[in-house]
DNA sequence: ATAATTTATGCAAGCGTTTACATTTTCAGA
DNA sequence: TCTGAAAATGTAAACGCTTGCATAAATTAT
């Protein structure tokens, strides 16, 4: 028995006095293998295994001033689409030993900006946003510490910023036009709250353009903006369909509030899609659950998640060449859409 | 101008430096402004302004011996009931100034020991944990270190460690008493994957033990274990009615399961309840969405991450008289699940 | 066998805070 | 005005790790 600490956990230097060796050389061990013998690794690794060691938190971060860190700020985990995007996030960043710090705004960019100041004070080594919807306060501030970050769930041809995400216009837009061509001309849009939120905002400038465009006397007849929460659906569902004019489909923000205007629709007795027609977004796996299936827009959360992932990491190791990444986004045709006879 | 640092952030010193006074009461005047006389303090909050100051994380976790962190270690953010915990654990976490790390373990004890590990290596300062079902490995360490815990989403009556949950095994006990009262007499089950996991192994022992305890030719015909997903859950109904004999009611492990049945049974042709019951777990938004809405059981996944959180800040705080917390679930009927008539 | 490399290890100086403890200042009470 | 206690501030020693530089050991070339 080398020394008995009286407490705490052990440090490199309790495992330095075990192994023998200089305090340097686990150190490498721990951080560059390939610069130590390999016999003197394997003794260090057992020792560090026999005293439970773990480099100290402080002491790395301290002395080589990166923590390993990564935030993520998101309107919120709740939302099925933000919570699978963030857990294939997490997944490639744990693969690359970097762990991840999450905090959420509750979709107010007021929050979102203490949280930013929050994870950086917490060493943040970069950080995940999530749209382009901030004040200047914030991105003046991102743009003093000068943190690499990288904005997701939306893309913007933008080069001075990184973008890994989908143009939530574009998208809306064909869902729209597919929509119109199904021969739907009534059309009403029960949407996200826009304030302060570029994604929803871009949904209902896609929908505008696209019925706009369309000629053939398509009308958008009214947008309801609803927080995404089924029972809020149901009531933008029910003041959208106390008329005056009566859509013939309700193109939604996303699929949770689709879902609540297909289920509001079943209490009250209208047929979808037989009466009426509704679209979703997202395509989360409630998509799938709810009866009719949803037609909606396929987003590649998953693939997101890991690409923001792996360009921020990029990025973070100091590789300037590394750019935005645009996905595409595809109509997902289900029961949910009917053709109105023309 | 007092020095132009040449890179980098300023530090405690160049505060104290441009101030005139000590990094000592610096560091006092941020951390405990009280011991600072007032007219100091606001010369140092104004130095801190225009230099645009933080504290370096390392530094303060190296003095200190604490990060003001915690992290969580679930099995995946993609289930909505652990999305909606941590979400609540993270919030109630941030009111107190602590971040949340995250890590997810893709229901696996191997990799909840490496990501526990970490966790620990970025310098949490606590954790929260799901469930029990560990290898000794894990539990040694985490003995070894003394890192304080609390574990989340099951109860038990063991003083020695701190759980914030609810009893699994009771709260689908009487789902399955329920079910029985119904009149249903042939019942099979949808399980999670009982490996590794006790809240479905209690959940399964609920069932079984109800069943067997209820007498009047209760029979449980059969257990199919799927993973947590739609179409895996469509596959274990396959099997279910594919017979020899078959159930009058499926009771599922939790909501996802539930859905993933009755969207199956729909295409086949089965009508749910009219032919068969189907009941679910946790009662998440899905729960209300599909068609027939979920007969469930609530779990307070709100509540008992924002209890978690608390539990697990007064435990870091030292408060030794903190003590396990366990929540009511109750079962919520829908139209899932109907009467036979005996 | 010796010199010239290459590889492996050690030494010790930071990294930016916090916090006992020491010192100085302030201020009430006599 | 002086004294003693309280309040404010300063001093300097950790905290645990990384890393440039120096040294020692092993390998290769001559």
């Amino acid at each position: 028995m080398y020394r008995m600490k009286k407490k705490g956990a052990p440090t490199l230097e309790d495992v330095a006095l075990a192994a023998r060796v200089s305090t340097a050389t686990i150190s490498r061990s721990i951080n560059t293998p390939t610069k130590v013998a390999k016999a003197t690794h394997e003794r260090i690794q057992k020792t560090i295994e026999t005293l439970g060691y773990t480099p100290h938190f402080g002491g790395r971060a301290l002395a080589s001033n990166r923590t390993n860190t990564i935030g993520a700020v998101i309107p919120s985990m709740s939302n099925a689409m933000f919570a699978n995007g963030i857990q294939a996030f997490q997944e490639e960043l744990s693969d690359a030993g970097v762990t991840m710090l999450v905090a959420s705004t509750g979709y107010s960019t007021e929050a979102e900006f203490t949280q930013i100041r929050s994870l950086m004070t917490h060493g943040a080594d970069g950080l995940l946003l999530i749209g382009t919807d901030r004040p200047k306060k914030t991105t003046d501030f991102l743009a003093l510490r000068g943190v690499p970050y990288v904005i997701s769930w939306c893309y913007k041809d933008d080069p001075t910023q990184l973008f890994v995400g989908f143009d939530n216009q574009k998208a809306a837009f064909e869902m729209a036009t597919c929509v119109l061509e199904y021969g739907h001309r009534n059309v009403a849009m029960i949407a996200g709250i826009s304030k302060d939120n570029d994604r929803v905002k871009n949904r209902i400038a896609g929908v505008k353009n696209a019925i706009n465009g369309f000629g053939h006397g398509a009308r958008l007849l009214r947008i309801v903006e609803s927080p995404y929460l089924l029972a809020e659906s149901a009531n933008a569902f029910d003041e959208i369909m106390k008329g005056p004019d009566v859509p013939s489909v309700i193109i939604c923000g996303n699929d949770v509030l689709a879902a609540g205007a297909i289920t509001r629709a079943r209490e009250c007795g209208v047929s979808v899609p037989k009466q009426l027609s509704v679209t979703g977004f997202d395509d989360i796996g409630l998509a799938l659950v709810v009866d009719p299936a949803l037609t909606t827009v396929r987003v590649p959360q998953i693939e997101m998640g890991k690409a923001a992932a792996r360009v921020l990491l990029s990025k973070l190791t100091g590789d300037d060449t590394i750019s935005s990444l645009e996905f595409k986004t595809e109509v997902v045709l289900r029961s949910s859409l009917a053709r109105v006879p023309l």
